[in-house]
RNA sequence: CGGGGCGUGGCGCAGCCUGGUAGCGCGCGUGUUUUGGGUACACGAGGCCGCCGGUUCGAGUCCGGCCGCCCCGACCA
């Protein structure tokens, strides 16, 4: 994309509404601008780092074996009066009725419709265990909506449900989904530590929240330093053992919120780690909570009906844009993990009018095929670095007369700074 | 939902107490200037002062109602 003719407006001065340092960032980087209070509109940048995000999120629900498919953000409210939860849920659910006066809402999230579509379609024991999920918007009327996506009215998330012939079947999905999330948020760049958490509205008694590290998060956590040295993606983890030796390794050592931290417990742990936290995910096992309202039940091996064990499991992949600057940014500006940059370069072009500078940035433009962002706006080059840092993309490539008389581009790393002088050629092996 | 605050060109703000022709900085446009970290100068465009009603000769300013947004708390991916 050349800048020049982008929607992505920075903004020099932070706007009133904003008070924490993501939420701030996103608005002077341009990468969303508020609709209403918790609603926000994605702007092409910001919009690419949500699809980045997704993207790396899918491709560890698929490895695990999760089938994606998309369920509609409105909902009759018959299915929620099925399970009992429209009346349960409360005024954090919108309530809409259509021109027919019939009951609709925005669904907060998709356990009746998921158990809906189940229970139409799977009828035997030999079709199970499955995990489905899909990335679509949903709606929490919150009473107080603030911190910019991280805790907005609309928010994008990642929601998977898992549907097993009994309870040992439910935990081994359950384990699967914890890999599948452990190794997604490793692929962000960002230290993820699974905590047991209560079960919430959803109900439940098996249930871990996913909280990232981030210095300005909003609940302090108590981990053991073991957490810092795990690798996931060394290391094959697919059988039932190795899985449960997984799981072990992730509820072993102590992890906790100050909801649950128990100074005792905490007193034995050697290498203690204490920092911030921000939850952006959240897994339960919840039964037959679901399948035995609504009917669902398939046949058993002796023909007798089984209702299904099920699990839900979500990622707040909106929120987690938040929670990835809150993690990586320094005074001037986001510092993108490189798998989730809106753009893995920059092109500046120090000096747009002269030959040789135009010339080689063209060049350059053209061998990223689209893959960055070119930056050939008529402006000062204060504010091209400026900018550029406020961004965050990973590298910056300065073109400037100085150089591009002798072929050569300043490559800067956006993390740490450094810049080196080099030739076209490797300046890109470099960026890779 | 309890407590507090704020709505004035795109953004940040002053003006309101004490009513009298709407201001500043940034940004935007044009020109000159500058040319490797938000350059300087000049000219210019842009505002039903959140909305409705009231008081008054006259309301951004005073009064009433409504709407929106933000912060703290309780609640949450």
């Amino acid at each position: 994309m050349r800048l020049s003719h982008t929607l992505a407006p920075t903004l020099k001065e932070t706007p009133a509404e904003a008070q924490i340092v993501s939420h701030r960032l996103m608005l002077r980087a341009g990468l969303v601008r508020q609709t209403a209070a918790g609603i926000y509109a994605w702007l092409p940048l910001g919009w690419r780092v949500l699809q980045n995000i997704a993207r790396i999120v899918r491709e560890e629900q698929d490895a695990v074996g999760a089938q994606e498919m998309l369920m509609p953000t409105i909902q009759p409210a018959e299915l929620w009066r099925q399970s009992g939860r429209y009346d349960a849920y409360g005024p954090e659910m919108l309530r809409i009725s259509d021109r027919h006066d019939r009951d609709i809402l925005y669904g907060p999230t998709n356990e009746e419709m998921i158990t809906d579509i189940f229970r139409q379609s799977v009828k035997s024991y030999r079709e199970l265990p499955q995990m489905l999920y899909h990335i679509q918007w949903k709606f929490r009327d919150e009473v107080r909506p603030r911190f910019g996506v991280m805790r907005g009215r609309e928010f994008l998330m990642k929601d998977a449900y898992s549907f097993d012939l009994d309870y040992a079947g439910a935990v081994v999905s359950y384990r699967k989904m914890m890999l599948a999330y452990m190794r997604t948020f490793q692929r962000l760049g960002l230290k993820a530590i699974p905590m047991e958490a209560e079960s919430g509205p959803i109900g439940g008694n098996l249930s871990h929240e996913f909280i990232i590290l981030a210095p300005t998060g909003e609940s302090q956590v108590w981990y053991d330093a073991v957490f810092e040295e795990m690798d996931f993606a060394a290391g094959r983890i697919e059988t039932d053992a190795e899985l449960e030796q997984f799981f072990a390794q992730m509820t072993t050592p102590y992890a906790a919120t100050d909801e649950k931290h128990d100074a005792a417990t905490w007193a034995q742990v050697t290498n203690q780690r204490e920092g911030r936290g921000i939850e952006v995910g959240h897994i339960f096992y919840f039964g037959t909570k679901y399948s035995t309202p609504m009917g669902l039940t398939i046949a058993g091996r002796d023909g007798a009906p089984i209702a299904p064990h099920m699990g839900s499991y979500g990622i707040g992949v909106s929120r987690l844009v938040g929670a990835l600057i809150e993690a990586n940014h320094d005074d001037a500006g986001i510092i993108w993990p490189d798998p989730v940059a809106p753009f893995r370069a920059v092109i500046l072009n120090l000096k747009p009018g002269d030959p040789a500078c135009d010339r080689m940035c063209e060049d350059l433009y053209a061998r990223f095929r689209g893959g960055a962002l070119y930056d050939d706006r008529e402006e000062r080059a204060g504010v091209k670095f400026a900018d550029a840092d406020l961004m965050g993309h990973p590298w910056q490539i300065v073109v400037g007369p100085r150089g591009a008389a002798g072929g050569r581009v300043e490559l800067k790393r956006r993390a740490g700074g450094e810049r080196q002088e080099l030739d076209i050629d490797a300046a890109l092996a470099k960026i890779g």
